[in-house]
This record gives structure tokens, C-alpha cells and sequence, in this order.
DNA sequence: AAAAAAG
């Protein structure tokens, strides 16, 4: 948290130095304003006079909240003057009544749950882009050839937020089209190829998620010569890349910090900032390095998104200390388990159970692709050279293989050559298979949110999915943490692990013995 | 407490 705190402090102090002039204007301005926010916020709405601070106001009242926080073209129609100006006053709110009443039904009937001022009409289908938002062909284009017929959920509500050139934080299950969520609107925004530098980053967690995104990005793009490019080693040796053209920049945050220290590219100009899989690039050790990328982006006007399908508390506050303005976005319940996965627990004594199990399992019936989890490196290796001399065509992911190692893993996996992939957590986040049958925790998850990114490489776009979990008995004091998620997603769970006592963390992580079928004599 | 993230 102390990390967070930096991070957010920096931030900070960021923006009151960049907007001293717009900070004290608007500090005289609001004098007598019913604010009770901290300095830290005005420092933020300093920068963005135009904007309104408080939720609850909005909430309370939307109209009053419309006629506010509209920008500052229309502030002084706000005022008013004569009766005329009055009635018209009083049939926009009756239309913007109405209008409320039709979002909200179309939000609850997609549990699209939205706080914010000012929240933009949902999506009723992707047309509207161009009726609403004037979206050019080929993207609509790209959208049909690819098979987006209808928005999902998260993409109705979040893209207009996007659109509407709001920040916004997005919370929504696993495979339920958040990449498209907000590269959609980014294409959008960006309109076309430009030579002015960066103009949108979006940064991924690990180098698997940040080429899948890359790709997937190109192909909504395709027919329209944007220049999208993933940050490889390759592409910071082939020299100046600051005048490279380039639109949209992916990286992850670590090799992005690099570049910055050593000036190898300028993101002042950066318009829109996406941090996918947010939660954990808030993660200690990785908040600093965001911080700086942050802090990078130095356009004042740059709008920022998060998107996860699991979003804590603190990551929100932390958020909301440096977003303006923010949108909140939660697509069913937060930090919930997409409900088309079949979640079963399976209790195995030992790590020879575990073992024992799974070649049992393997036997019986093989329904490929399978990816399997471990809790380590180590283990996935081990795990590896024990299943490797069986009949199974087995492969492994873990963050000690070379890039191009790993790059196979993931293309054997996809191309279906790999049929069970042991992996650690490295592919537990975002990572899109397509058709994933199974996916089993090998090694207990370390968390509620691990699990249900894990779980959720099955079950995608619609398709159902099943998840195995295995468990032992040093595992049983962490088994109701993820009985409730599973209980929350429709699954049955047994009684009895219901009723185990609550915990509320982890203080040690089961030390494992090795995965081995020989019998253990280097135990004790 | 492990994994990932630079070279």
C-alpha cells in the first residue's frame, strides 16, 4: 500500500505543477462552492475546469447534474434568464427523463451497473456507432467479418464512455470482450494514421497478453493504415524509435519504463492511456512502474482507462485519486466468475494424489485443449518432465523459458498441436484460447482473483466451460475463499466448505512437496 | 509468498 500511496502522491503532484495556472483560476472560481473535497481533487479539476467532481450529486440528482456539468460552451445557457429559456429548460429535462428511464432499463436487463456524472446512454447495438458516434466503415466492417454481432455487456456501456471522452473503470467477467471494449473506441478516437508521435498506449501485465493484444488491435484496424505496434526488444535495437510512426504503442510496464529512462521515445502526446488487467499492474513492484508511465503521459487532456474482471477496493481508490472524472462500469458482480464455467473441487491427499489423479483423469477421458496450472516454475517443470513420458502431447509456459519458447507454447497451444499446457500464472490473465475444454488447478490458486482469472480462460465468448480444482489438506483453510466464488457463479458447493471458518488472507502459501511418482525419500 | 516485469 505504501507503494500506492507513492503512486498516487506523484500523480499529484504531477498535475498541480502542470495546471498551477488552471488550479488557482478555478480555486478563485469555486470559492463558494459546496465542495468538500480534499486539495488533492481540486489540484485534479484544476486541470479540468469543465468537469464535476462529486458522484453523488448526479445521483441524486441528474438533471440539475446534466445541467452542470455540461461543458463550457453550454455553462451560461445553464443559467437562467427568462421564462422562455425556462420551459425549454423543463422539456430537455422531461426528453433527458425519459432518456434516463431507457438506459437504465437497457443497463439492468445486461446488469450493467454504472456510477458517474453524467453516464452516457448504453449501446443497443453496433450501429449506433455511426448514428450516434459517426464510426467510419471499416471498423464496422471489421466488426461484422470478425463475428461481433451484438455488444457484449461491457462493450454497450463502456465504449460510449470511451467515446464520450470520459476515463473510465471497467469491471467485467473474464472472455467478455473488454480488449474490444476499448480499442473500438480508441480507433475511433484516434481517427487515422498520424506521424505525431504516440498517441495511445496500452499497457498488459505479461508479454504473452501484450501480442495478443497487438493482434487482435491490427485486425480491428485492418483496411485503415494505422500504425499499432508492439514494444519488442527487437523494436528498441532497431535505434531512434521516437520518430517511428506510431499510433498506438502496447508494452508492458517494465520494458515501456525502460524505453522512457533512456529516452528512447516521448509520450507526451499520449491521448489515451489503457491499463488492462489493472489489478494486477497495481500490484507492489509493478505501481511503480505504471507510476512512471503515468507520469510520461504528460498531456494534460490524455483520457485514462482501467479494465480488469477483477477489481478490489483499493485498486478503485487508488484510481480515483488519479482519474478525472471517472466512469465506473461493472458488469454484473464485481470480482465474480464467468457463469458459463462448470466449477467442480476435487480433493487429492497428497502430491502423489495429485499425480495419481490426473493420469487416472487422463485416462479415462482426454477432452484437449487442457491448460493446467501450477504454483511455480519449479513445479511446472517438474510437472513436465513427469507427463512427458507419458502418451499425452504435454507442453509448458513458465517466465524461465526463452521469448521465443514461450512464444511456441502459445502457438502450439493455440494451433491445437499442445494438449495439455502446463502453465504458472503467467497465462492465467487474459490469454484468449479459443475452445479451452478444461482448465485444471493443479496447485490451489493463490487467491480469489487468481482463480477466477485462471478459470476464465475457459469459457469464452459465450462458450461454456469446465474448471477442476484440486485441493489437499493443506489447502482446506483457503477452500472457502474460492467455495464463495464458485457458489456466487451458480455452482454447487458442498456444505461442509461453506461452513468452513471465514479467512481473510494468507499468511503462508503451502509449502509443496515435489511432484514426483518415485517414492519420497528426500521428504523429511 | 510466488510470479511477472529490463538487460
Amino acid at each position: 500500500m505504501e507503494k500506492g500511496t507513492s503512486f498516487l502522491f506523484s500523480g499529484i503532484t504531477f498535475d498541480k505543477k502542470k495546471f498551477a495556472a488552471d488550479f488557482s483560476r478555478f480555486k478563485e472560481k469555486k470559492e463558494s462552492d459546496d465542495l468538500v473535497e480534499s486539495g488533492k481533487s481540486e489540484a485534479e479539476e484544476g486541470a479540468r475546469p469543465v468537469k464535476k467532481r462529486k458522484r453523488k450529486a448526479t445521483v441524486a440528482d441528474p438533471v440539475e447534474g446534466f445541467n452542470v456539468f455540461k461543458t463550457s460552451k453550454s455553462s451560461a445557457q445553464g443559467i437562467q434568464q427568462n421564462d422562455q429559456e425556462k420551459s425549454e429548460l423543463s422539456q430537455a429535462k422531461k426528453e433527458l427523463n425519459r432518456q434516463i428511464e431507457r438506459d437504465a432499463l437497457l443497463r439492468k436487463k445486461h446488469k450493467i451497473h454504472i456510477s458517474g456524472n453524467n453516464v452516457p446512454s448504453p449501446l443497443e447495438n453496433f450501429s449506433e456507432l455511426s448514428s450516434r458516434y459517426g464510426c467510419e466503415s471499416y471498423l464496422l466492417h471489421n466488426l461484422a467479418e470478425l463475428g461481433f454481432k451484438e455488444p457484449t455487456p461491457i462493450q454497450r456501456q463502456a465504449i460510449p464512455v470511451l467515446l464520450s471522452g470520459r476515463e473510465c473503470f471497467a469491471c467485467a467477467p473474464t472472455g467478455s470482450g473488454k480488449t474490444l471494449a476499448f480499442v473500438c473506441p480508441m480507433l475511433m478516437k484516434l481517427k487515422h494514421a498520424s506521424k505525431d508521435g504516440i498517441r495511445a498506449v496500452i499497457l498488459c501485465p505479461t508479454r504473452e497478453l501484450a501480442a495478443q493484444t497487438a493482434r487482435e488491435s491490427k485486425k480491428l484496424a485492418k483496411g485503415k493504415k494505422f500504425y499499432i505496434k508492439l514494444l519488442t526488444k527487437e523494436l528498441l535495437r532497431s535505434g531512434d524509435i521516437s520518430k517511428l510512426p506510431c499510433d498506438i504503442l502496447i508494452s508492458t510496464p517494465l520494458r515501456l519504463r525502460s524505453a522512457i529512462r533512456k529516452k528512447k521515445l516521448d509520450l507526451s502526446r499520449v491521448e489515451y492511456l489503457v491499463l488492462d488487467e489493472s489489478d494486477k499492474l497495481f500490484e507492489l513492484g509493478l505501481v511503480k512502474q505504471i507510476d512512471a508511465v503515468v507520469k510520461a503521459c504528460s498531456n494534460p487532456s490524455i483520457i485514462r482507462s482501467l479494465f480488469s474482471a477483477t477489481l478490489p477496493d483499493f485498486v478503485e481508490e487508488l484510481a480515483r485519486t488519479i482519474m478525472h472524472d471517472a466512469v465506473r462500469v461493472i458488469i454484473g458482480r464485481k470480482n465474480s466468475a464467468s457463469e458459463l464455467i462448470k466449477q467442480k473441487l476435487v480433493f487429492a491427499g497428497s502430491e502423489e494424489g495429485k499425480l495419481l489423479a490426473l493420469r487416472q483423469s487422463f485416462a479415462e477421458s482426454l477432452n484437449p485443449p487442457i491448460l493446467l496450472f501450477v504454483q511455480s516454475k519449479e513445479r511446472a517443470k517438474e510437472l513436465y518432465t513427469e507427463l512427458a513420458f507419458d502418451d499425452i502431447r504435454v507442453d509448458v509456459i513458465h517466465a524461465d523459458l526463452s521469448q521465443s519458447q514461450r512464444e511456441n507454447a502459445v502457438d502450439d497451444f493455440r494451433a491445437g498441436k499442445t494438449w495439455v499446457l502446463i502453465a504458472t500464472d503467467v497465462i492465467a490473465r487474459g490469454m484468449d484460447f479459443k475452445g479451452i475444454n478444461c482448465v485444471i488447478n493443479y496447485d490451489f490458486p493463490d487467491s480469489p482473483a487468481a482463480y477466477i482469472h485462471r478459470i476464465g480462460r475457459s469459457g469464452r465468448a459465450g462458450r461454456t466451460g469446465e474448471a477442476i480444482t484440486i485441493y489437499t489438506e493443506d489447502d482446506v483453510p483457503f477452500l472457502r475463499n474460492i467455495a464463495n466464488v464458485m457458489a456466487a457463479s451458480g455452482c454447487e458447493v458442498p456444505s461442509w466448505i461453506m461452513a468452513l471458518p471465514k479467512l481473510k488472507w494468507k499468511k503462508h502459501r503451502p509449502q509443496r512437496d515435489s511432484i514426483s511418482t518415485k517414492p519420497k525419500d528426500q521428504k523429511e
